[in-house]
DNA sequence: TTGCGTTACGACTCTCGTAAGGATG
DNA sequence: CATCCTTACGAGAGTCGTAACGCAA
C-alpha cells in the first residue's frame, strides 16, 4: 500500500477505468499499473473494481468509499507540498480566484493592487462564473477562493467568511420621472426592470423583497455585469437595479442613484474557501486586504 | 514522499524525536530512519524538525501544520484497511465501547446482547471512564463509539447523535417523610443529596434546576455510580437523584421512586464517534441497535 | 564513555520496461 | 483484429543493514 497506488485509484476514475489511458497519464507503461492494482487489491484482500472479465468497468461499493480515503490522502499529501513550498519561500506561487463580474469590477480591484505590491511575483487568476459555479471550481482545485453573495450556503466543507454587507440601489436617466417621485416597491414593479441574472449579487434578495408584497416586476432584461445594466439604463429600456458598489458617482453621473436599503433587505459578499485545503501565507494575506477593504466600503456606505 | 516517511514522523513524535527509539518501533536501523528523514526534508526543502547540532528537538511551524496532514492520511489509510476488512469478512473484529457505569448498566445490556447474537465472533471491549475522559478516548482511537450524556457538545470533529431524551428519579426508602409528601426542588434542598459526580449522568442539569431557584442543595455523597447512590439511600444516609432507567421497579422495590420530571429538566444521552473515522458495518449494526431499544425505552418512559 | 545522529558501501528487494499471451467485443 | 488486460523475465532504482565516523553530555 502506497501513495502511487491511491494515485492510481485517483487517475482510474479520471480516465473511465481504462488501465492503459491511465497507464499513459502517470508516464508507465501499462503492465506496470496492472500489477500495482493487483497488488493493491491483494493488500486489501477484496477488489476495489467492478469487472466485466478483465475490463474494469467502475468502482466496486468498497472502492467507492475507499476512493473518498483516497481523496483524503490526495489532498493532505497536497497541502504538505504546499505548506513547504509556502515556507520556502512564499514569495512565489499563485492565486486562483473565482468571483463574479460584479466583486470583481466593484470589490477586488483595491486589495487586488495591494497583493500585486505586497507579492509581486506571485501570479493572479481570477476566473469570472456563475455563482453556482463558483463552488464546484472550489470543489475541482480550479479556485482557492471564492467570492460571491449567492448560493454559498450550506456546504459543511467549505469555510465562509462574511466580507461585507451592501444594499441594491435603483439607476435611472435624469430626467425619469422616478428620479424624484417618492420610491416604494409597488412604484418600482410598474416600471420595466433591468437587473442581475438570477443567481447573481443579491438577485435572490430583490426577488424576496417583490414576492413578499406579492408584486410581480417585469425584469425586461437580465445580465450577470452591472455595466450592460447600465448601458441599457441609459438607452431608456427602464429602471436599474444594481449593487450600491457598481454605482460610481463620477462615471455615472448621468444617472441618478435611488437609495433601496429600505425596500430591499441587505446581501452579504462572502469569502468562501474549502475546509480541507491549505492556504498558503499570501493567500490569506490577500483574504484579509479584501475584509480590509470591505471594512472601509461598509463604513463609507455607512456615511452616505 | 512516501506513507512509510510520514509514518516514520508520527512515530519521531511518540519518541521525543529520538531517531534510534523511531528505529526500534519501525523495525528497522537508525541509519535507515536518519536517512529516509533526510529524504523528506530534502524533498520538502525546508526542515519539519528543530534541530540542537544533530539531535532532534522538536517541529518547527511547518512541522506542527505538517503533523496534522500527516495524522489526515494516516485516519484514511486506517479507514481503508478497516474498510476492507469490514467487506472481506464482516464477522471478525473489535467493537470498543467507551461509556459511563450508568448506560453501560442501564442502556446497554440489550443492545450488547442482540449484538452478540447477530455477529457473535465480535469481541466487545467497553471501557468504563468519566464522560470528560470519553472523548479523549475516542480520538486517542481507543474507542470507536462513545456513549454518555454529558461533554458532548461542541466539537466539531465529532458526530453526534442523540439516542434518548430522559429524566432523573428522586429515590427514598419507604418511611422515608417524602415518600409521601408534595414534591419541590425547595423541600428536596433541605435534604442531604446522594447523586452523581460532577460531569456524570446529567448531574449539570440537576444543579442547574437549583441553581435557577437559587437553591444549594447539600450532596452529601457523589458517585459515578447509581448502584453505590441507591446503597446508601437505603442505609438511610438521604435523598437519591439518579436516572430513571437506573430504577429497577423488582429489584429496588424497597426503594419509592418519585418523578423529577417537572423539576429537572431533561437530559439527553447520546452516541458520539469520529467525523472522519471508518464504522465497520458491525459497528452501525450496534449503534442501530442502541437507537432503537433507546427508543422503545423512551416510549415505555412516556406510558408510566 | 555512552548515547545519538550521519556517512559509506554492498546486498537485497521492489518496481519498472520489454515482450509475449489471452480475453473481449 | 483491435483493444484491453495479464504474465514472465531481465534491468535498474531504491531501501536496507553493517560498519565506521563525528559530535555532545
Amino acid at each position: 500500500m502506497n501513495l502511487n497506488q491511491f494515485e492510481l485509484l485517483r487517475v482510474l476514475q479520471e480516465t473511465d477505468f481504462n488501465l492503459s489511458k491511465a497507464a499513459e497519464k502517470m508516464h508507465v507503461v501499462q503492465s506496470a499499473v496492472s500489477r500495482q492494482l493487483q497488488l493493491l487489491e491483494s493488500e486489501l484482500g477484496t477488489p476495489v473494481f467492478e469487472r466485466h472479465g478483465k475490463r474494469l468497468l467502475g468502482l466496486t461499493p468498497l472502492g467507492e468509499r475507499v476512493m473518498q480515503q483516497v481523496e483524503q490522502i490526495h489532498q493532505a499529501k497536497k497541502n504538505i507540498i504546499s505548506m513547504a513550498d509556502d515556507f520556502r519561500d512564499n514569495r512565489n506561487g499563485t492565486l486562483h480566484i473565482a468571483t463574479t463580474h460584479t466583486q470583481a469590477k466593484y470589490l477586488l480591484p483595491v486589495p487586488v493592487q495591494q497583493f500585486r505590491q505586497q507579492y509581486p511575483d506571485i501570479k493572479i487568476y481570477m476566473v469570472q462564473s456563475s455563482p453556482g459555479n463558483l463552488i464546484d471550481l472550489l470543489h475541482q482545485h480550479q479556485a482557492d477562493i471564492a467570492i460571491c453573495t449567492e448560493k454559498l450556503a450550506e456546504d459543511d466543507r467549505l469555510i465562509l467568511r462574511p466580507c461585507y454587507q451592501w444594499h441594491h440601489l435603483a439607476i435611472v436617466p435624469k430626467q425619469h420621472p422616478l428620479a424624484t417621485a417618492e420610491l416604494s416597491l409597488k412604484r418600482l414593479a410598474v416600471e420595466p426592470i433591468l437587473t442581475y441574472s438570477p443567481g447573481y449579487t443579491g438577485r435572490t434578495a430583490i426577488e424576496k423583497a417583490f414576492n413578499d408584497q406579492d408584486l410581480h416586476p417585469d425584469i425586461i432584461l437580465a445580465a450577470a455585469d452591472s455595466d450592460v445594466i447600465k448601458t441599457y439604463v441609459r438607452l431608456g429600456l427602464g429602471v436599474g437595479i444594481i449593487a450600491e458598489t457598481a454605482y460610481e458617482p463620477e462615471k455615472d453621473s448621468d444617472l441618478v442613484a435611488l437609495d433601496l436599503s429600505r425596500l430591499i433587505p441587505a446581501s452579504v459578499t462572502k469569502i468562501a474557501y474549502l475546509k480541507q485545503l491549505y492556504l498558503p501565507s499570501y493567500c490569506r494575506y490577500f483574504i484579509d486586504a479584501l475584509l480590509k477593504e470591505a471594512q472601509i466600503k461598509s463604513g463609507l456606505a455607512g456615511l452616505t
